[in-house]
DNA sequence: CTGAAAGCGCTAACAT
DNA sequence: ATGTTAGCGCTTTCAG
């Protein structure tokens, strides 16, 4: 059994008391250097390392902060999340990483865990299915400081990092009609995310201020954010099978891009026809074919300011009323015709 | 700031023990229907979520196991944590991850910081730098459970979960001879990870049983695994540039593989005379242009064996003397050509 | 059926 | 310069 040494143990074998131990383990200056020098010693001798369960206990807090996203195979918040770890270890925080695969359930169960004070704060990207946001409410009631990166709760009075969905939207609607689009299908993710409705806001004014009707048939919805594959399928084939069939596709998250394009190689026949955008922050965009036009995201710096934001409410010795909602810009990377 | 409701708080409020409310809370058949109705009530009333970093502190285990990976933008760990999660989860464990980045530093700094009584065990896949493995082995010999998956080492007596690099190396090299190749080069990873060793092994086994020449030049290894897409660059275009270029790339790991290709698409004039297979579990290698031949490891299961051994260590009562090493079968999907 | 008290490992007044 | 003690939140003997 792992039986760790303790301040206890060491104090025992050297004849001293534990805060003598504990004093001259953090260097306190009215401990005598030789004092220091062999408890020093001895505890490196028996690889002591103080217990950070007691230290948490005793000083309310556990300098590590809680993620919630839906699933880090998705590259955008593996990149939000390398973000997020650069800032929270320079100021000496630790990171737990906490999966949803976009189920309501399992985002209730995570964030009820980490919140009580194993963690000191909440990163939290909503999974697709949320609709109810009271698990998150009652905390943030309570006091715990969190924080909301790119899928957001807006009705939450709290910091918020997005990037701006709306333009990355209209820009890469735009640019499928640049290209000679009529009529662009819509695939996105679950309409109650703040992510669905900005990007579906900005494809429509995009048509809209290029004269072309918006047709209720070419927007599909992924209520499960594409957590199955099936659930894409779906949507695209029924998009191939229309009578009257898109000529582009503008697709609203990363998950689905790649799915989107998985069933396009798979079930149409000349898929070249028909052009893809979607947002992405996949590394391997470049190399796919068929060719994907893709909306970047700078998941990273979100993931930075993100924790930056947060780390500063739970350091704040005053609680804050003020809640700042950071936009960044995303960038089109058009690609293949 | 963050004041959860504690034990105490109940007691107070509701004129009672402590200990009566603890008791009530967990069902303990002691307590009269009355009072245990009218505690779970009040509890549920203010929210109240007993503190796990006391209840660690007090039964001295935190039912958390954690993970240490390079990266889980990386598919094959990401899958595995998915196969682990699930395990873990059903068995009432938490799973905290933590990464790498294929630097031994951070290593370091994070199997120390869940060691110590943040987690109940450890389940590690070893970074590209590591050649030093007394963080490990310390906490090992402490009766820290520790289970390794993928990236072993082999010289600590623990289970190991690994997939027939060798076979799955061989398979992948005899392809490529099958398609007509005669001069292979193989990107490896970090010689030092048990992975690269055996990778090798098959690979040269292959060009043996064909009668291929071992060129020592045509074998290159990416000692930070990659981390730095510039290290994989200057590999492949040292092949390339090579005065009698190979005619085929047989690639030791996921990062590499996707790295290699863009390298080659980006340089190589005419890469699609060059045939690439190698280690791979992404989701997208379908799509990918130049097509890439990939061995495909048995992620989640491999991270659903890891967890069970490890839980299965935690939760003996009595030290192990016997372990186990699993070995899974890849599978070969041939592509391109 | 309920309460008082000790203890998990650590720190920080408060002695000495 | 070092020791004693109380307490972080919770569970659990042991007493009533």
């Amino acid at each position: 059994m792992f039986k760790p040494t303790t301040i206890k143990d060491i104090a025992k074998a050297l004849n001293l008391s534990t805060s003598t131990v504990s004093r001259a383990l953090r260097g306190g200056y009215e401990i005598s250097e030789e004092t220091k020098k062999i408890v020093l010693e001895y505890a490196e001798k028996v690889n002591f390392k103080r217990n950070p369960i007691a230290l948490s206990l005793k000083e309310r807090r556990s300098y590590s902060i809680g993620v919630i996203v839906c699933e880090v195979a998705n590259q955008f918040f593996s990149q939000a999340i390398d973000g997020i770890e650069s800032v929270a270890y320079s100021k000496g925080y630790h990171v737990i990483i906490s999966q949803t695969h976009d189920s309501y359930e399992r985002e209730v169960i995570n964030v009820e865990h980490l919140a009580n004070r194993s963690v000191d704060g909440l990163l939290v990207s909503l999974s697709a299915e949320t609709k109810d946001y009271s698990h998150l409410e009652k905390l943030h009631d309570q006091g715990l400081p969190i924080v909301f990166f790119d899928r957001i709760l807006n009705s939450m009075n709290t910091h918020k990092v997005s990037s701006n969905n709306f333009k990355g939207a209209f820009e890469a609607t735009e640019f499928l009609i640049s290209k000679g689009c009529k009529r662009i299908a819509h695939l996105a993710n679950a309409s109650q995310l703040s992510i669905t409705a900005e990007r579906q806001k900005g494809y429509e004014e995009a048509l809209r201020q290029h004269h072309i009707p918006i047709d209720k048939e070419l927007i599909k919805y992924c209520k499960h954010g594409g957590r199955d594959q099936i659930e894409v399928e779906i949507a695209v084939r029924e998009f191939l099978s229309h009578d009257n069939p898109p000529d582009a596709i503008f697709v609203a998250s990363d998950r689905l891009s790649t799915g989107c394009l998985s069933t396009m190689k798979k079930y149409a026949t000349h898929h070249h026809d028909i052009l893809v955008a979607g947002f992405s922050n996949s590394e391997l965009v470049e190399l796919l074919n068929p060719s994907l036009s893709y909306i970047r995201q700078p998941a990273f710096e979100m993931g930075e300011k993100a924790a930056e934001m947060l780390i500063s409410i739970i350091e704040s010795k005053y609680p804050i009323e003020e809640f700042e909602s950071i936009m960044l810009d995303t960038t089109l990377h058009p690609n293949g015709v």
